[in-house]
DNA sequence: CCCGCATTATGAAACGATTCAATCCGCCCG
DNA sequence: CGGGCGGATTGAATCGTTTCATAATGCGGG
């Protein structure tokens, strides 16, 4: 209600002053200053916010526009983000396109309009709202991407290396003895998804099988789909491992094949990726790929900054995480034979 | 970059114009409007949103400040938030106080600078940012609690009745045949988990026994470590089911009790609170105490609306919605008799 | 005793959009 | 032929800050 004239007017002084009591209090004497102050707590007076940012042309806030909230993966991506964010007083405001492209482009419009200091986003897929963001850019505002972006020519971005991700499965499921393994992820569209298997399939020899189980989402529910198909193959030809989109769908296959009987990982083993918390508290607890959730969202955030402040003398970089495997019960040495699977449902 | 003004001079027009062609297109003339436009396209001109919530005094953004989004539950009070705001083309800005005070201080205060068009939140705890909240309220900007709050005098709130939940945890446990009964989590003081424990609590006989295990926090984690002390104690004193302050808890509980070879519902049942959608997707489906959250997120974002709209002739209502008992196998009638535990670990 | 400097305070000019009273213009009707 | 009407356009005022050149004040030194 009352502005920074109100507060001149009660406390007997310029706007200016007020103004320099806000910002820069060293620069006013003493007694002006407690005067001015008592004005504020007196009168309830608040600075606005759009007034002050239409002025400085810049905001104090950094937008993250997360790909699904629903994902433990991007609330831990987020914590890094805060931390970063808190060392300069700035504030997180967080979007979630739920993985809808006219969402996120809606999104984008608005941050367009809003400009805040920046912009870390994990965009629906590779082409899509390119244009948009490299209008961002143009207006000054820097854009992060969490996204394995190689292909994207300009910008900067932190990713992990999913397809390094996908042979470090590979390798350890081999090394564990499994020759027939399945991969159960999708949709291919998804670069990540994509990454990750092209890893898988380039470690396995002729002598090893490969069976795709394509899900629309990574989700829980798409996972227990997965867990369903696994289970009803033949036991002689069922894979004895799989490997999994992210660890949601781990989940759900690991529920279901419990569910239905199945041992893990005695009958199949199931190796997952991101290692978000629920991987370690699972009933089984999930191997899993893990990537450094929080150093990721750390990473984008500095990074971030840094463009923000060099302004047009900013090189743009990616940084690309190397993930690493977690080994815990769901791949755990074999008590059986391999090919010697069980009845199941 | 560029601004209204810019526009106005290519165009050849007064900023008044290009200003209208924005906001009410059909009040100039189609010729005038397409030259307008063109020179829109041509400078790629963007509003500037400071400088129009600055002069329209009002935000299209509605801010959210969710206690823990690692809790599934809030994504999904979310989505009924979003569902509702699409309605009106408003941008749903979410923020996450982690549980802490200073930080829910701290955004609080940031909104206060931006005076979102509303604000909803569930509170870190009940007295907290009471008079911070108030502030908001008397400045225009609706607040709506999720929150049982029916000690709280004024403002809006949506809840669900815990008490009612707690009972009705404790009657189908009862019914169940289970008559000592433990309950799992904190801290007591989170209105919500009190009542749930209340609820529980004023249901039970003489004859029935309530064992409480405190907890710090509610999550997966401090659920394992009830889960290790349910297992650790006698069989014979050991309860038979363990009514959990959330799902978080639930599965940890679940988790751990599977692991040390306790088995769910035999020897020991499990009921949950608020029926997230991993409650359902367990080894064990869990049974849970529902609560309505996308409808009790888009019930405070309509009431919201409402008081953003009537102004001062509006109404503070408190909507409480019933939970209600969601019947899964982690209660399901035992096979074993109540009392006969089996060795465990 | 006066000058100049340091310290404070001032107030007007932005920032970029919206709004609204005023103006303009063409046309119809008396 | 002129008054009036209505649709289209204008441009100045406004929102609340910050900034910056300028002014005022006080004080010490030459």
């Amino acid at each position: 209600m009352s502005s920074i004239k109100e507060v001149a007017r009660v406390a007997g002084v310029s706007v200016g002053t007020v103004s320099n009591v806000l910002n820069r209090p060293d620069m006013v004497a003493p007694e002006t200053r407690d005067r001015v102050l008592a004005a504020i707590a007196q009168l309830g007076y608040v600075r606005n916010g759009s007034a002050r940012q239409l002025r400085a042309g810049r905001s104090r806030t950094i937008a993250v526009v997360a790909l699904d909230l629903a994902n433990p993966f991007f609330i831990d991506v987020l914590s890094g983000v805060e931390a970063a964010a808190q060392r300069d007083k700035l504030t997180v405001m967080v979007f979630n396109s739920s993985k809808d492209a006219d969402r996120e482009a809606r999104l984008l419009e608005m941050l367009e309009e809003q400009r805040p200091l920046g912009v870390l986003i994990t965009p629906v897929n590779d082409r899509g709202q390119r244009e948009r963001l490299d209008r961002l850019v143009s207006r000054g505002i820097p854009v992060v991407l969490f996204d394995n972006s190689s292909r994207l020519s300009h910008g900067c971005a932190v990713a992990v290396d999913d397809v390094l991700g996908g042979r470090l499965a590979g390798l350890h499921l081999r090394e564990r003895g499994h020759r027939r393994i399945a991969f159960a992820g999708g949709p291919f569209t998804v670069r990540q998804v994509e990454d990750r298997r092209d890893g898988l399939a380039g470690v396995l020899t002729a002598d090893e099988t490969l069976t795709v189980i394509p899900l629309p989402d990574l989700n829980v529910a798409t996972g227990r789909t997965a867990g369903q198909k696994i289970a009803e193959m033949p036991p002689a030809t069922r894979p004895t491992a799989v490997f999994c989109g992210n660890d949601l769908v781990a989940l759900g296959v690991l529920q279901e094949l419990t569910q239905r009987g199945l041992r893990v990982p005695d009958d199949v083993a199931i190796l997952g990726y991101d290692d978000i918390d629920f991987a370690a508290a699972a009933a089984v607890p999930l191997s899993s790929i893990r990537q450094p959730r929080e150093q990721l969202g750390h990473t984008a955030t500095v990074m971030m900054l840094e463009e923000a402040n060099q302004g047009s003398r900013h090189q743009h970089r990616h940084v690309i995480f190397q993930p690493e495997l977690v080994e815990r019960t769901s791949t755990a040495a074999m008590r059986t034979e391999p090919k010697a699977a069980e009845a199941a449902t």
